[in-house]
DNA sequence: GCAATATAGTACTAAAATAGTCCTATATAG
DNA sequence: CTATATAGGACTATTTTAGTACTATATTGC
């Protein structure tokens, strides 16, 4: 249940790389024999990475990509939003709910529930702990929270 | 971001619709018609509940489906484990994990634990909450007083 | 017994999402 | 000017998901 997409995986894996050196400039070549991955595929995570400003990049020769800020900045959220987009749990946990059956269901309401709090918890990841290098361990308080409470959000 | 089928989200609706009547025994004909879904698609779901035990059934003429236990005791998790079997956030997640890169990549352990926090909060929800038939909305501010003076948010 | 109704199981087809590759353009260092 | 590297986009292949169809079996009521 609740899969993510093969290329926000490999996307952790590359900024987890890039996180271990911080100050290094890492081409897509480079990352991708680091993470035994595809070169055309990792340049691709990477592009989409950029675009999203979850990496800079300089261009030609000696160019590559780093972090665009520090990794506790980052977070699980924004990584899983940079690679699938803000697609909901269910269609109609989206902003624009079109469901067919939505008058006769009401269900959809508490399956947003459900949604936020999954997306409260994945802000509270930064890939600093994703990439193991943060030392505290993974805290789940705000989903227990959201859970409980349901507030609103604003991403 | 975090997509849970088609088909589990027919799931929910259904057993909602189960749960607004629990004495009666309603045919798929009749849950589709009420949904305002295919009646194929309608049994298709249904059998898959009634094999993984959330549904029961009776053959025959006047047949039918009935929850096979109380809604209250039906969790969100149980129906997405029945309608697309235990299948992690990553596949680096599953019990058998056998990914590739694992041995460098580090970032697997840290996503178990997301995934595992998302399970743990799935099991909260109860098909009651779903349907909307319980009073949660006023258990669930009642814990949230109780348990405030937790963490802060991050971005 | 027999016909009608309804579920059970399974196999198949169609459609959609995902993954991966490739090509062209552009920027930079030397 | 050339080699290297990213940027963007288009394309194909694969996999997953959704939906349909068919056969078998159980139950009711005549
Ligand atoms: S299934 Fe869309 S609102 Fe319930
Ligand atoms: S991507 Fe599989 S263990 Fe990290």
């Amino acid at each position: 249940m609740l899969r993510i997409s093969k290329m926000t995986d490999y996307a952790t894996v590359l900024l987890a790389r890039l996180a271990a050196a911080p100050d290094r400039q890492l081409t897509a070549t480079q990352l991708a024999a680091q993470s035994h991955l595809g070169a055309p595929t990792v340049s691709k995570v990477l592009k989409q990475l950029h675009r999203r400003g979850l990496v800079s990049s300089t261009l030609g020769l000696r160019g590559g990509y780093r972090l665009a800020r520090p990794a506790a900045e980052i977070t699980a959220a924004q990584i899983l939003d940079a690679l699938e987009g803000p697609v909901a749990l269910i269609e109609c946990a989206r902003q624009t709910h079109q469901c067919s059956i939505e008058s006769t269901c009401g269900v959809g309401r508490a399956w947003q529930r459900v949604n936020l709090a999954i997306r409260r918890s994945l802000q509270e990841i930064t890939l600093l702990e994703l990439a193991g290098l943060g030392g505290e361990p993974v805290r789940f308080a705000a989903l227990e929270r959201a859970l409980r409470g349901g507030r609103a959000e604003r991403t």
